[in-house]
DNA sequence: GTTTTCGATTATGATTGCCGATATGGACCA
DNA sequence: TGGTCCATATCGGCAATCATAATCGAAAAC
């Protein structure tokens, strides 16, 4: 395995391993809704941990690029939960990287 | 397809792509010899149009992480052609990414 | 019924990465 | 000697990442 896993890792989360977890994300996001916290429970569950710093920053630009959409209660504040679910747009952007991943996959072999 | 196919193209690329090209490239440099420029050609014909200033500083941080190596002919100064080869060290990372890979694409279906 | 804890999002400041453009430099040719 | 390739290096501005702290409503505990 890898030796010095704990920044070995970091390194290698930052480089690549996050921008899987985007595509892993809006997968999930045409499954069921994806909520923040949960995904933040479910990486750790895969022994990868993600900072919030990063995490919500990334589903607000995806909402922005109209990927995802949000549906928040709004009788429960501004720090209600928001669930996000994958757009139209969101699902054309996702076939794209079914495509790119089916590609280097083959190439991995 | 996507609309407005640049502009999107670019978030899209900054967001996800580089990171599979990333992938990309380590997987090349595990079977021959990997050249900043003839990357930056070869990912052109595949449309997608890298800038050298991401490109260099990226190889330059592979190899700063141990996972390519680099030989350049000291003789041509110090813009020399750089030939750039997988470690060992970066055939265990390619190896991890090849099983997140293979996970992404089985869950994608 | 007040205080604590919990589930969840948001904000902040430092660091790092990305990008377009420009600079550099050797080799080959005329 | 000058020009054109082939290649890498670097710069400044902007965007993303990270660890951490702040906020907020609801539920639990006392």
């Amino acid at each position: 395995m890898i030796a010095d896993m704990d920044q070995e890792m970091k390194i290698l989360s930052r480089e690549i391993l996050l921008s899987l977890w985007k595509i892993h994300i809006l997968h999930h996001a045409g499954e069921g809704p994806v909520v923040g916290m949960w995904m933040l429970k479910e990486l750790r569950g895969h022994g990868y941990d993600l900072s919030p710093g990063t995490l919500y920053p990334l589903l607000q630009r995806m909402e922005r690029n109209g990927w995802l959409r949000s549906e928040a209660d709004p009788s429960r504040g501004p720090r209600s939960i928001k669930k996000y679910y994958l757009t139209p747009k969101g699902r054309e952007v996702l076939e794209f990287l079914r495509e790119r991943v089916k590609t280097l996959w083959e190439e991995m072999g």
